[in-house]
DNA sequence: GATGAATGAGGATTCATTCAT
DNA sequence: AATGAATGAATCCTCATTCAT
């Protein structure tokens, strides 16, 4: 609706694959903008190429439909995710690297609402413009990949639970983080909990790791009560 | 997306009142659906219209703006929700009760997505509709009543651990049914794992239970590995 | 191209079913010169809207699609033709009406070249416009009514030959007047020959009823040489 | 509609000269299939450039504008057809010759719309593209040589009237061959004749020669009745 | 000569909303 | 209360044409 103009910055350059390329990303990140201030049908072509600095013709030329643009910009969201998640420090105490998970990824979804809102959009139209995509794009072995291996180290450290699946465990540390920033508005309203206050959000993380905590460790290492 | 004639049966009937009151409902019913099939601005005043077996100038005369008759439904779906959860009928154990509310919870959301739908859209909108509506309209503190009785009377038999926030309780178990439902398209698209699958559904709410119980239960309460 | 504003008067009419009536015909009115100054892609609803001097909405609802305000169009040109062949008055003597025939038929085409223009578009689309138009909405058995009547008298006369066929004379006539108005622009570039100037026009039409005349009379009944 | 990809073989080719020529070459062979088929407004230079393996800058190059490209196109129909005509093969029998004429026209109007659709097209667009072009280009000479020769043979040999003019006879000839082609579409839904059908077009150009037969020959020497 | 990138203007269609009856 | 007619502002997308390399 306001349109700042996000990237047109740094056009004008050398070879036709150079200036191409960043004509289409000044176009993604703009898009991205738009469709997560307005959702896929509120975001309109028009304001798109404004706040790409570029001509409503040629976002058309490079990304031939509207919805092909929210495919791109939602694999874009779901890579960088997957990449930082690949990335990540983690403690050599299993218990606390799993915090740790419950940390960042509550963190980057608040700090990132983008890609909580991106995925809502597409869930709210059914995964249309996700299914055509590769599996691959959207790098989710590598995510897998982290929460094996932290399960498999706790495990092995005699921590954990034996047996814990990994996506199992991710989709609840997912939810749990999930609903508390994508469903934040409603929350506040209803139960007066606005996590967007830094002090809500800490104790809310509180209790996220302590979720995750019961349900991965072994009992008998739980404190009692 | 074609708009099915939802209620218009049962107009044409006795006093003004109760005509005009038909009437509200047969809108409310379609407008229901249409949002839920296309949110909020896919859906339009003709196809609600038309598939309330109305004028469309009538729908303006009950509901004035498409945000209102939008935010009157959304109320609605609140209600329905909180007026069953108030009503249900546990068993004594209070384990098995909260057992008995985590699968309520999962497969209500399941049968009924226009729920989660409507809440997902005005999220989406940052609240902007439901905020004017009056907290009682809601009923939620019928859900709290709830939820505070079944942890107390486990508190009391000794099961659950003391000081439990039935707020946060409600939360944690609210976004992990939430999040199945919700963000089943990517989930499916992303995990291979389908919720609208029956046997999909069991296993995760196996989980969910399982999250919930190591969650609410005292560590000495549960079995050893 | 110029939108003359065409029928706009006369709307503000008594009750519902007038004023729509009204509308409608302002707006096929516009639509008629409009297709056949600038042709179906030619022509657009912006410039149809404004000539009817309402709104492009407007157009739409009455209408539906372009194509389906082109088919309307045509087939009002069809039933004005085909209406006034039905009630032309023939000389008694069916060489005499014959000639009148043709007569008839050039000018027609000269003075209403919109009935050939989207005659013309229609083929240049493979007929898919009017394809789904039920055949009596063309008044096309008004005209084959006019022409056996017109055989059959010269024939009983003894001055046509037994056994003509209306439809193959009719296409005969048809193609002569249809060519020399619908070519008129390229003939005239090629041949020097222009149509729209009267003499020209006189000429070819005495060449067109010998033509005829000689392709419909014994030939004994035709001057020697 | 999609775009066959025409020509596209045979450049990369001797030297820069034959490279152009060819490129050319290719342009306009796409060029004419996309107005064909799609008219001029239709025809996109999008579509004729991929269709003729181009860039679109480079037609513009060659050809400037859509309009000098669709002049382009609609001579070279011209020129073609007319140097057919120059050297068609007659029989020795003056009113043999005459029905191959009508033979061959109709034949070739019906193999190759093309012609008959540019023709047409430029006709509804008032012979603007063809008023630049030079007479000559054109190569009318040649055809009207034809048919006076045509007429001179038959009238020496005491078969055709005397005094026939050329233009008219040629104009007679080809309306009725035009019609029964441009018209083809309404024409089979109007009257359910549909040239289209071999037998159909045969028992029409039997019709057609009777008809100029009937004009060009001498009374006394038709077949009574 | 040949290419890919970029533009501005326009065009069909839709929709929330208001008006007249 | 209820209806059908009418509107103005968008919105998606296309296209002829020009520019830079």
């Amino acid at each position: 609706m306001d349109g700042v103009k996000v990237v047109a910055i740094a056009r004008r350059a050398a070879s036709y694959e150079e200036r191409t390329g960043r004509t289409r990303e000044a176009i993604l990140a703009a898009a991205e903008q738009e469709f997560v201030a307005n959702g896929l049908s509120g975001a309109t072509m028009e304001s798109i190429a404004k706040a790409a600095g570029v001509n409503k013709a040629l976002v058309y030329r490079h990304f031939e439909r509207k919805e092909l643009l929210f495919q791109r910009v939602l694999v874009m969201a779901y890579r960088r995710l997957r990449d930082m998640e690949a990335n990540l420090e983690f403690s050599d105490d299993p218990v606390a690297a799993l915090e740790e998970l419950c940390s960042f990824t509550l963190h980057y979804y608040l700090e990132n609402p983008n890609f909580l809102v991106l995925v809502g959009v597409e869930n709210l139209h059914k995964g249309e413009n996700l299914r055509s995509v590769a599996r691959e794009e959207l790098a989710i072995s590598k995510l897998i990949r982290v929460v094996t291996g932290l399960l498999a180290k706790g495990e092995r450290a005699g921590a954990f639970r034996p047996g814990l699946d990994p996506v199992d465990l991710w989709l609840t540390l997912s939810s749990l983080c999930w609903f508390s920033v994508a469903g934040a508005y409603t929350v506040d309203i209803t139960f007066g909990r606005n996590i967007h206050q830094p002090a809500e959000a800490e104790a809310r993380l509180a209790v996220i790791k302590d979720v995750i905590r019961r349900y991965a460790l072994r009992p008998e290492r739980l404190p009692p009560i």
